[in-house]
DNA sequence: ACGGGGCTTTCAGCTTACTGTCAGGTATTT
DNA sequence: AAATACCTGACAGTAAGCTGAAAGCCCCGT
């Protein structure tokens, strides 16, 4: 999952890039609109984690603009806590939730964790992928009952696949999936990855289209 | 199961009242200390949500009160956000856990469960880890009959395992679930644990998941 | 007051396995 | 047939993780 940090605090955006990080998602991290502006043009994030006191200007007008454009990925602002007229301006811009500072890092992850399942349009984290039962709050793969382990660079691409049902997706799109911003992979290592989570999936479940990219079988 | 709801915000009552009884618990809601205590002289109840910032009072002045009297009925306190000092005082005043508002309802449920776990109407819950058994009450393991014990630190990573069977916890959320807010360790504390906890547990029991966290197998 | 034991955290060296690259082979398209 | 896209085994480097041991602190018993 690719997530998009816009904050300007420095201490703060640190904190919750590794906190990001270490549950094994990409971030972006920009401390202002026009850096965000300029990111989701050029990459299809997940998540939006978006502060709405930034150095020029306010993050509901960003916030406007993407909804105004019809682009529906769920947005989390995260506001202090005696601005409660920005909160409610935020979900009425189309916020999906809200996080009030300081706040708990475990309920960072929580909220994370909500609306991306609200996201998938799947409250359940139980899926069935061909002969795997999947456990996406549990990062945890087993056929039949035995357990199927994916690395997390595996898991990544697997969840790339399963938020993204049946979609061809390129491999740029894979690479910004599975790395930050600026990291740059040098050699056919989407392909590489692709062929090791190959082996752990059902024979065909993920399909090649040549030219284009890859496709999960229908879920 | 039957909950006592103290809660002076009205909106925010009715909503948890409404999840909870949706959740098949019978709940009683009163929005101050008065009828609390009331409610408390009346009727047995098996968990208790309380507020701390209520029109008569603090909870915390309640809550001595119940435990003074040696009720053990589980307390769950509910707390905003700028009052990181009340969740410490709720704690060492006896409370059994926390909600920060404002928090997803499907928390307060998983906490309500984790809670009623514990408790859930029987004094001395043992459940069972692989071949241990576990006194949540007591923090007591045994395995076989032989007493097996664990330090407080370790019990606190043992009980975060307990608390989301199943699910991978970093290393952060590890961290953030044995230590105070804003304490930090500076070194591989996490790892040192968890290898003690895994030499009183079962071998395999908990597991590593590389780049990721730990899990404990599922019980 | 003192000493011993236990707990906690850090340190440091070792182990493990993940990651990305490389290169040769395969498959597809023109 | 040639060019291109893709696949996969293998390897080196290193990041992540594990664990023994030491130091500091606290508590308890003498």
């Amino acid at each position: 999952m690719r997530l998009l940090l816009v904050e300007d605090a420095e201490g703060l955006g640190e904190v919750i890039r590794d906190q990001i990080s270490d549950e094994g998602h990409a971030v972006d991290w920009v401390n202002n609109l026009s850096h965000a502006g300029a990111s989701l043009q050029n990459t299809q994030y997940d998540l939006i984690l978006l502060d709405l006191m930034l150095p020029d200007g306010n993050g509901i007008d960003l916030l406007k603009k993407i909804r105004r454009s019809g682009e529906t990925t769920p947005v989390i602002i995260l506001t202090a806590r005696d601005q409660l007229s920005d909160r409610i301006a935020g979900l009425n811009a189309g916020a999906d939730d809200y996080l009030v500072k300081p706040f708990d890092l475990s309920e960072l992850s929580a909220r994370i964790a909500a609306v991306s399942r609200r996201y998938s349009g799947n409250p359940n984290p139980i899926i069935k992928v061909g002969t795997l039962d999947v456990d996406l709050n549990k990062h945890f793969i087993s056929r039949e009952g035995v357990a199927i382990n994916l690395t997390a660079r595996e898991w990544a691409l697997f969840e790339a696949f399963i938020q993204h049902p049946g979609n061809v997706l390129s491999k740029s799109q894979l690479e910004d999936h599975l790395y930050a911003f600026g990291a740059e992979i040098e050699s056919n290592t989407i392909e590489v990855y692709v062929s090791r989570l190959r082996k752990k999936l059902d024979k065909g479940q993920l399909e090649t289209v040549r030219g284009l990219g890859y496709r999960m079988r229908s879920l």
